[in-house]
DNA sequence: TTGAACACCCAT
DNA sequence: TGGGTGTTCAAC
């Protein structure tokens, strides 16, 4: 347990007191400090430390300190431009400090806005009184109030649904399980609505930033008559720090009456929350990868615990996480089990490219499939989940590829305008121009090596020269709005032909979309990850799940040259049910998650060696631990190994599994590991992190 | 993490 | 001998 208290300081006329500050460092420790005027638990305060200032949040009022009281210094300034942070969302950010076995201040800080968290926003030279005096001084246009839409009628496992979760004012996870099209949203809606009718607050979460538009349409002019011209905030990382602010400051004042963001918004500063919607629970992107590494998916269900309150995890794919969970009635399954407005689902197709004639990676079965659709003049959705121009450029007569200098890997050709080529690393983003010839054999003939979505887009021009092609990846969304503006025209009907990747699979209800071609899918069955069947089964309902929402006779055609696997004879049923129930076999046998629980700790170093001879001492270290403990029993310990890709911007990279059957016993394992990794062989020349619940291995 | 103190190195 | 570079350590 983190020495916080938490206790609420009634006397505050005190003329000294000790505060204890969390900063944002990656030491592990709260610092001490004096004020002379009156501090509570969740101001912030300027701070001296070291020779710099910092910001920090008051997380206790200690009646003595933790440090030599003769070299404790005093605080700064106590900001009092915001109300105080509350015991319950302070509460909310020590349990995930403690659960992702990070320091307190590297949870809290980050969960700021910006300008709330920076000295240089009080302290610099045009700051004045401050972000939020400013802002307020700052004359701003007001919201239009969104027209009030219809509210369609719900069938009835929609309203069972409902019912279920407005019924429940208790803590209660419940599943809403229905493929797409079978209307979660409107179960979210309207059991939003009435907890809102209740007075109370409500958390949405959506896996991309992408979807927050479309949602945040229809939560206004459904909600707004109940929640106000301003009671939807939306948060996400593309906000700049203003709006984030703003946004930030409409939920803490308690104006927003609904949250609705990416798992950044579970840090949002609310207490009176009576449900949280966790949508598309599945997605992988509730995870965050860097930082603090923690799931907003399973913190929702944590701080619903807390709250007492029910939490919603809707999917069509969940993870099978929460489908074990939800089996052995730790949750509550919610059925939808048809599309709703009485549409069937798509029709799915494999098509073996083994034995085909491939036209620039287009089966003749999906182009002629095209061909009938686009002369219906429905949309025609092509996925592959690759950027690009190709994979790689490659010299026919030595067989070089080209590679990144930084990274064991090759780098993909871009030809984003014709004239311009260029060679870019995914990984370390180094861009290079092309070569003129090869630089092993001077071959001036260098081929681009497999399809991605430029080149798929530039072929497509030339065998439908008629139709209206859009590209949507993340090179052609750099700019802010562009996604939005592309989104918008494929609803409007100006496309005819939606080239993506993954971004185009998640969410979008595009209402004329007829057919669904998906490319080269097969890389994923390869890898080595014990999720990846489970990611490429949604990812692939996912984007099938885009066709025919509307017409009713939508098509998806695979092409892979392993149509027996396991994952496509199940999505060719569209049996979730039964891939699920398959999937959790082989996890049981094999002791992985849900039936246990893993802990990831990765180094980096330039030498491979000195990586993986940390993680080597770490591994004995944690082994030793384990036999004072004696939690072997319930304890493995894997062996080092190089990552796939071993060297990334010149870093090598390696990682050390854990795992247990006994989350506490793991969990105690290692705090206490984490305090002697510092003091290990060659720490210092090591990169490391430690993972806890890591989604890819 | 950041910053400062300290050691060491080579060129002048 | 100076400063440029890298290493180590403390910070409430």
């Amino acid at each position: 347990m983190p020495d916080i208290v938490l206790t609420e300081c009634l006397d505050t006329t005190v003329s000294k007191r000790w505060v204890r500050v969390a900063l944002d460092l990656p030491l592990a420790e709260l610092y001490d400090y004096w004020s002379g005027v009156p501090v509570e638990i969740g101001d912030r305060v300027i701070v001296l430390f070291g020779r710099r200032k910092m910001i920090g949040l008051v997380v206790g009022l200690p009646d003595t300190p933790d440090f030599d009281p003769a070299k404790v210094k005093e605080v700064q300034v106590v900001l009092k431009d915001i109300k105080h942070l509350t015991t319950s969302w302070l509460r909310f950010a020590s349990f995930a400090a403690e659960y992702y076995q990070r320091p307190l201040g590297e949870v809290i800080m980050p969960a700021l806005p910006m300008p709330l968290r920076s000295v240089s926003s009080y302290q610099g030279k045009r700051s004045g009184a401050g972000p939020v005096a400013r802002l307020a001084s700052r004359r701003t246009a007001a919201q239009q109030a969104v027209s009030a839409s219809a509210i369609p009628a719900l069938n009835p496992a929609q309203e069972q649904a409902v019912a279920a979760i407005v019924a429940t004012q208790a803590f209660k996870t419940f599943l809403l399980y229905g493929v797409t099209g079978s209307g979660k949203t409107e179960v979210y809606l309207h059991a939003a609505a009435q907890t809102l009718a209740r007075g109370q607050r409500v958390l949405m979460l959506v896996p991309e930033i992408n979807l927050t538009p479309q949602f945040e349409q229809s939560l206004r002019a459904r909600l707004e008559p109940v929640a106000g011209v301003n009671g939807v905030a939306v948060m996400h990382s593309a906000l700049s720090d203003g709006e984030r602010l703003r946004a930030w400051l409409r939920v803490q004042s308690g104006e927003a009456r609904i949250v609705l963001g990416t798992r950044l918004a579970i840090f949002a500063p609310l207490d009176d929350v009576g449900l949280i919607v966790v949508d598309e629970e599945h997605d992988p992107s509730y995870k965050q990868q860097d930082g603090l590494r923690y799931s907003a998916r399973d913190l929702a269900v944590w701080r619903a615990h807390d709250l007492g309150i029910p939490v919603v995890l809707g999917s069509a794919t969940p993870s099978l996480e929460s489908w074990a969970n939800a089996e052995k009635a730790t949750y509550q399954r919610l059925d939808l089990p048809a599309r709703a407005r009485d549409v069937t689902l798509p029709s799915v197709r494999l098509v073996d490219t083994r034995r085909l004639q491939m036209e620039h990676g287009l089966s003749p079965h999906l182009l002629e499939a095209m061909r009938i659709r686009l002369a219906n003049k429905e949309q025609v959705l092509i996925f592959l989940n690759r950027r690009g121009y190709a994979p790689a450029l490659h010299c026919r007569s030595c067989g070089w590829v080209s590679q990144c200098s930084r990274c064991t890997t090759f780098t993909v050709l871009h030809r984003a305008q014709a004239s311009r080529a260029q060679l870019h690393c995914h990984h370390c983003g180094l861009v290079q121009s092309v070569p003129k010839g090869c630089p092993d054999c001077g071959d001036q003939d260098l081929q681009p090596m497999g399809r991605g979505t430029q080149r798929i887009e530039e072929h497509l021009a030339e065998l439908f020269p008629q139709a209206r092609i859009v590209r949507i990846d993340a090179d052609s969304t750099r700019k802010k709005g562009s996604a939005q503006a592309l989104f918008a025209s494929v609803h409007a009907g100006e496309v005819d032909i939606l080239v993506g990747t993954q971004m185009v699979a998640k969410g979008h209800d595009f209402a004329n979309l007829g057919l669904v071609g998906v490319l080269n899918a097969d890389a994923m069955l390869f890898s080595q990850d014990f999720r990846a069947p489970e990611r490429l089964f949604a990812q692939l309902m996912q984007v099938a799940g885009r066709a025919g929402r509307h017409t009713g006779h939508g098509e998806v055609i695979v092409q892979t040259g392993y149509p027996e696997q396991a994952v496509y004879q199940a999505l060719l049923k569209h049996d979730y049910a039964g891939f699920a129930r398959h999937s959790i076999l082989e996890r049981q046998a094999a002791a992985l998650p849900p039936f246990s629980y893993q802990a990831l700790l990765s180094a980096e170093a330039q030498d491979l060696n000195v990586a993986l001879d940390f993680l080597q001492a770490a591994r004995e270290s944690a082994n030793e631990l384990s036999a004072h403990y004696q939690t072997q029993e319930v304890l493995t310990l894997y062996d080092p190994v190089p990552l796939r890709i071993v060297r990334v911007d010149n870093m090598c990279r390696a990682q050390l599994l854990l795992e247990s059957t006994n989350r506490p016993a793991l969990q105690s394992l290692l705090r206490h590991w984490l305090k002697l990794l510092p003091e290990q062989l060659d720490a210092r020349r090591v990169r490391w992190q430690l993972e806890v619940d890591p989604l890819e291995i």
